[in-house]
DNA sequence: TCTATTTTTTAGACTTGTCTAAAAATAATT
DNA sequence: AATTATTTTTAGACAAGTCTAAAAAATAGA
């Protein structure tokens, strides 16, 4: 069984394994976590001792099959949770990331596969972001960010980058879903802006809102 | 805001307090913890600089209102949760408690009032506890000991005393459920046994089982 | 290659919550 | 009332998790 804090330094490992691929530094782990490096090293010490990870002093850390699973299935109830609120409890996209985060530390399995039944067993959260199985694996679609587009391409909306609740309110204000169809009208090169139609209306948004919007293309 | 620990201690001395009225004992508050009276005397400081009890050395403690308002919450949020569980999540009512121990403390105003509304503001959990409302009020009903009744008496099976797995699967397998309606046939001197009706059967139970089990009378 | 900079680790300290053992206060008994 | 027994508190220690400051290793630059 893992403390709280071991299982968040789990969780943050596998979220910059699945963008770096190779050894995870004492820093990134440190930032990720707004802690600081010397107790990062303190703590991967511990998580190698406990076999979730592999760690050579100076070389940095790569999770072990059981890290990757056991941070997985953090990673999994966290995402039920955020679906279970928003569907079954009226939360907005935007409210329930801090509760999820307390939420996924409750142990009991016969809990979260209810919940999964309960949900009709989801395989994306509110934000886009796929849920691992019980086995920790992750169906990745393919997704591009839609300042990728070029003009006249469509998708559809599948996810955000920055899921901080400014940038959901700020789409839930545009009338931004996920599951709309968006085509790209045009690309402004002078400030990387695009003209964007969703549904039957036409909007500008700026290139910072295009680099958080993630696209299925059609 | 209070921590895992302060919770524990304050839900402890509350349920201590709907006993015993007086001061409550640093023992009393450690048997009820499984922890060392050392330790209750370190944490009751700490409860007191945070003026939610009361604490005179050598004394016992008593809850302040912040602290009975406090630990009425912790309560809610508990039971709320156990209704949840069974309602929603097929749980049965021996299973709550362990995962209801953990969900009690999670933080989050909006998510115990949605859950609230969600089960159509329960008054009572699965073993038949009353829920305190949002001010930490609870409605007592008059309950009596099934072992209290005498021959003829009957009453409505409203709660029990012990709630550990073993008891409730007990009652599970005698098919003894909270609403139903009990009369005393008979009352056996030698061991203190009754026999009982309960709906359409009969059935003799225990001294033991007459002592835990909650009758509002007719 | 050799210094300078950055990264990482170690050493020592602090907090929270716990414990054991001993001291102090209270309660009980003769 | 004096002694014994019980309860409670204090003192000191420990583990987990964190921090700062200093040392060590790795990386980068000249």
């Amino acid at each position: 069984m893992f403390t709280l804090s071991e299982e968040n330094y789990l969780k943050a490992i596998y979220h910059l394994e699945l963008v770096s691929d190779k050894g995870i530094s004492t820093n990134a782990i440190a930032e990720q976590l707004e802690t600081k490096a010397s107790s990062v090293s303190d703590m991967v010490k511990k998580l190698s001792d406990k076999n979730v990870l592999v760690y050579k002093k100076y070389k940095g850390v790569k999770l072990t099959d059981l890290g990757k699973h056991t941070a997985a299935n953090i990673v999994r109830k966290h995402r039920l949770w955020e679906v279970f609120l928003v569907e079954k409890l009226n939360f907005s996209w935007d409210e329930v990331h801090d509760v999820a985060e307390q939420l996924e530390h409750i142990k009991s399995p016969k809990l979260i596969n209810q919940i999964d039944a309960l949900l009709g067993f989801p395989t994306h959260d509110p934000h886009g972001d796929p849920i691992p199985d019980k086995d920790g694996n992750i169906k990745i679609i393919e997704k591009s960010l839609l300042s990728t587009l070029s003009i006249n391409e469509s998708g559809i909306c599948v996810g955000v980058d920055d899921s901080s609740s400014e940038f959901l309110q700020f789409l839930d204000k545009k009338g931004i879903t996920l599951g709309h169809q968006i085509i790209v009208l045009e690309k402004e090169d002078f400030d990387n802006s695009l003209s964007i139609q969703i549904g039957d209306r036409k909007m500008s948004i700026s290139n910072k809102i295009a680099n958080n919007l993630y696209i299925r293309k059609l």
